[in-house]
RNA sequence: GCCGCAGUAGCUCAGUGGUAGAGCGCACCCUUGGUAAGGGUGAGGUCGGGAGUUCAAUCCUCCCCUGCGGCACCA
């Protein structure tokens, strides 16, 4: 063999023997770096300890201190372990894949019992046990027949049938963790006993389909995860905890906005609180289309077969849609998007392109059978508010709408307080209507005006609905957690279907090309994101309850009244506490209930015709005079689009 | 829809093959208290629904419904 030049980080370029491994680099650097060493990086790539370097290369050598493949080799040899860790007590369960994901990994067995959360606890000590044997790792290239024999012969179907999908030209690799093998591309550490025994932890085991398909079996799912130290670790699961502290469904009981009921799953009994908090959004966001030129319209949500067989929902989504028949015999649907309503009004009269483009707008509650497992508190219900429009416009002006549309949908996020936005664009999926041509055109529109935008943006191919490509807006909330909420789709296929066209300058009969939008997406899903974005502090103006105005002794009752009247004339939504409470207890109630701002009233406020404030979360109060207060509170009040 | 787990008072939960308990909340009484739960008394439950086993089922078995965690699907 002959000699190849390696790079270090530091420029140094040194001349070795072809076929060197990083483990052999590192041992002839120091004797400490050779057992401190994880993984290398050649030319950019993740590298093996063990894989020899066959050509010129940048090498780099990795210890637990690079944090990013230290934590990616911990969870993905944990992966193995843990596999090693179940089959060693039940050695007829089959092992499938084991990937790294995000904070940790997991893995697919195939096993008649189920795991129980006991069972967890002892392949957690197995592995700890198997992480303290220190067995080395070692990694070798098998010819691809040897491969499927070996896992025929001790029945891993499973692994066969991933062998199989290795491509040609494509090595079989495995790895041994001690005596343990698996069929893995790498790379791994030197031994299991380079993994943290103390800073990972099995969470949960739930079903997952083989290779994500709902018609293959399923299987039981193990996730862990994992750390470089004891203390992420317990700094995730407080993480894990707060994230908790925030769900919705807990806080929206708490702030007494909804409910839900068995006799109508996936749909949300709005209480008082809860529905003034919907009804101040649709406000919001009514003002912002006015401005943007839109005008509002009112459909049926039941409308007869003929209809949607015309838009082709009864071929392509009859199975979410709620139906309907009545004593007659007739079948009727309850709307599971507004389109096809939206067109019948469009329809009326004839449109001239002077009418373009027109938007029509409909906060319309639709309604879709989603799947009983789908369920998810607000984020994911069965009857739903979309604030819902849909623009007619020519060929020409479409690109210009999708940027308007994108701005719009940017400017509000913000008023939100939401600036970090990402943007998926989905095309053309298996099931759709329409020709190919009619899809060209409309991909191609909405990746122009995204790339006008200069916008980033990521593809995800056949995700598309039935009529049409599009974007969706995925918002990322105070804690990271990304949320998807509005949406632009581009449709050249309902105006044929529904034969609605416009006249053109020339006086021919063209049709429109329709844009979908919808940018909270769902009310019910936006007022959920809201909740667990400000965990149920949310800003003074969206507030359901506002102020509390809390008496301390019952002598300052009449003035608690007098300063919730004055507070109400502003247009701020006050209401008075004089039960017979002490002044801690009505604190708590308040403070749990999320009101922001809670005026406390006793004797020496009624002689000085003041407020003592408290604001959420704040353990400082501060008195000051009653009309100070209420028109500082008539500021905050103030919708961001009337600042 | 699929896998697993769960369903007992308004909420959080304990419990038992012989028809049930706590804390909070609620009602009433005492207390007028200065910023995250003052004290007392009391009311409140078809133990998710249906069938079965049993002398007897809230408890055991089966079916269904709903919820939770994932998967699949999606705003």
């Amino acid at each position: 063999m002959g000699q190849i030049d390696i790079t270090f980080p530091d420029g140094n370029v040194k001349a070795f023997e072809a076929g060197i491994t990083p483990a052999e680099i590192a041992a002839g650097i120091s004797n400490s770096l050779a057992k401190k060493a994880i993984s290398a990086n050649v030319n950019g790539a993740h590298w093996d300890l063990q894989w020899p370097i066959t050509e010129n290369a940048a090498v780099a050598i990795n210890t637990m201190k690079d944090d990013e493949p230290a934590l990616e080799l911990i969870r993905h040899d944990l992966a193995h372990i843990m596999a090693r860790a179940v089959q060693e007590i039940w050695p007829d369960v089959k092992v499938t894949i084991g990937p790294v994901i995000d904070n940790g990994w997991y893995y697919d067995f195939d096993r008649e019992e189920p795991f129980t959360p006991e069972d967890l606890g002892q392949i957690e000590a197995k592995m700890k046990e198997i992480i303290n044997r220190r067995d080395p790792v070692t990694t070798e290239i098998w010819d691809r027949d040897r491969a499927v024999a070996y896992y025929e012969a001790n029945g891993e179907p499973y692994k066969v049938e991933l062998v199989g999908m290795i491509p040609e030209d494509q090595p079989i690799r495995m790895y041994w963790h001690g005596h343990w093998q698996d069929l893995c591309r790498g790379p791994h550490l030197q031994h299991t006993g380079q993994v943290p025994a103390d800073a990972f932890k099995l969470m949960k085991v739930a079903g997952a389909y083989w290779r994500g398909d709902s018609d293959r079996p399923m299987l039981q799912r193990i996730y862990g995860v994992a750390f470089k130290t004891r203390q992420e670790l317990k700094d995730y699961l407080t993480f894990l905890e707060e994230a908790e502290k925030r769900d919705h469904r807990r806080l929206g009981r708490e702030m007494g906005l909804f409910h839900f009921e068995e006799v109508a799953p996936g749909s949300v009994f709005w209480h008082p609180h809860g529905w003034q908090l919907f009804q101040t959004l649709i406000g919001y966001m009514r003002r912002r289309q006015e401005a943007a030129g839109y005008v509002e319209v009112n459909s049926p949500d039941i409308m007869e077969r003929a209809l949607w067989e015309k838009s082709g929902h009864w071929e392509n989504y009859r199975a979410n849609m709620f139906l309907a028949q009545t004593q007659d015999d007739r079948d009727y649907a309850l709307k599971p998007m507004n389109c096809p309503g939206h067109m019948l009004i469009y329809g009326q009269g004839v449109k001239s392109y002077r009418d373009l483009p027109l938007k029509i707008a409909e906060f319309g509650k639709v309604h879709r059978y989603e799947p009983s497992g789908a369920l998810h508190g607000l984020l994911r219900v069965r009857s739903f508010t979309q604030d819902d429009a849909h623009i007619y416009c020519t060929p020409d002006q479409l690109t210009e709408e999708c940027l308007k549309i994108n701005d719009l949908i940017l400017s509000i996020y913000s008023d939100f307080g939401f600036e970090d936005v990402r943007i998926k664009l989905s095309t053309r999926p298996e099931n759709r209507i329409g020709s190919d041509e009619s899809w060209d055109r409309a991909e191609d529109s909405l990746r122009t005006a995204l790339d006008s935008a200069g916008h980033d943006y990521t593809i995800f191919e056949g995700e598309g609905a039935f009529y049409g490509p599009k974007l969706e807006y995925v918002l990322r909330d105070a804690i990271g957690r990304d949320w998807q909420c509005g949406t632009l789709q581009v449709d050249f296929n309902l105006p044929e279907r529904f034969g609605t066209t416009y006249v053109t300058q020339a006086g021919a009969r063209e049709y429109p090309v329709m844009l979908h939008r919808a940018l909270f997406g769902s009310l019910e899903r936006f007022i959920g994101i809201l909740i667990e974005n400000f965990a149920g502090k949310l800003p003074f103006w969206l507030a359901p309850r506002q102020v509390v105005v809390a008496s301390i002794v019952s002598d300052a009752d009449d003035y608690v009244y007098e300063v919730v009247n004055a507070l109400r004339e502003r247009g701020i939504r006050a209401e008075a506490d004089i039960r017979n409470e002490k002044i801690n207890y009505k604190v708590r109630e308040h403070s749990v209930g999320k009101v922001p701002v809670i005026l406390a009233i006793g004797q020496r406020e009624v002689e000085e015709r003041t407020v003592t404030v408290r604001r959420l979360g704040e353990k400082q109060t501060k008195t000051v005079t009653l009309d100070e207060i209420v028109a500082d509170l008539a500021v905050e009040a103030t919708p961001p689009d009337l600042a």
